[in-house]
DNA sequence: TGAAATAAGTTGTATATACAACTTTATGCT
DNA sequence: AGCATAAAGTTGTATATACAACTTATTTCA
């Protein structure tokens, strides 16, 4: 569980400059593939409650970041796009730095997992 | 980090019946090892913040689990070393739960975001 | 087609966390 | 010893999350 709070700060640090948190830069990677998603996909696809999910939608779309036009279909703006561009070497950064540490601590079964993905 | 949230939840889950958190638990197993520690020591040990973990101590001293009597050390109660005892078996399936979805569901929450990369 | 039932979406509330500011305690130095 | 400085501990504040309750939208079926 502290791997959890360590991997979250992480990923907070490099995130802030853009003023979004983890789960908002989700909610962007996802909606940059895949359009029309209703709220009740997308909550299952980034594994957000429906209510959490909903309120960091508002706070996306305050942002312009996404639009709620077409309801009950969400879908990434421009803007939204732009950011997901700009924001990803900075996430990449954070996902090193995660895998450091998580291989320090090679006990844990995360660890297995993301080396597969890098293949 | 959709992992975090997932393995939060399954601890949240199996720990709510005992009215802990697995902040607090990791604490309590921390002071069931050693003994006088403070409060930056633990910190340390456990990944928290200075604030949120005296915040979780008033919630463990006011469950009668740890004492600040012998300020500026921290000690777990004999009360709290029984509550370790009951809620490791609990923690253990949490354990066992967590492992079972990464092998199953995190690799394919990742390869999502892995294919947001590459673009 | 329209009412009942179900699902999706939103809001209310409590809790946990981090950062920053503040207070208290400990340390160092003359 | 006593003052200044640093470290540890506490409190203030904002944000994110989950669960529950509520509202709105959709589906089912008679």
């Amino acid at each position: 569980m502290q791997l959890n709070r360590i991997i979250a700060n992480i990923f907070r640090k490099y995130l802030k400059p853009f003023g979004i948190t983890d789960s908002q830069l989700s909610i962007l990677f996802v909606l940059a593939k895949k359009s029309d998603l209703n709220q009740k996909k997308l909550s299952e696809l980034v594994v957000l409650e429906k209510s959490s999910l909903n309120r960091n939608l508002s706070r996306l779309e305050n942002a312009n970041l996404i639009s709620k036009n077409d309801f009950p279909y969400i879908n990434i703006t421009d803007n939204g796009r732009d950011l997901v561009l700009r924001i990803t070497p900075e996430w990449k950064k954070a996902m090193v730095e995660s895998e450091k540490l998580l291989q320090n601590d090679g006990k844990i079964a995360l660890e297995v997992i993301m080396n597969n993905i890098k293949q």
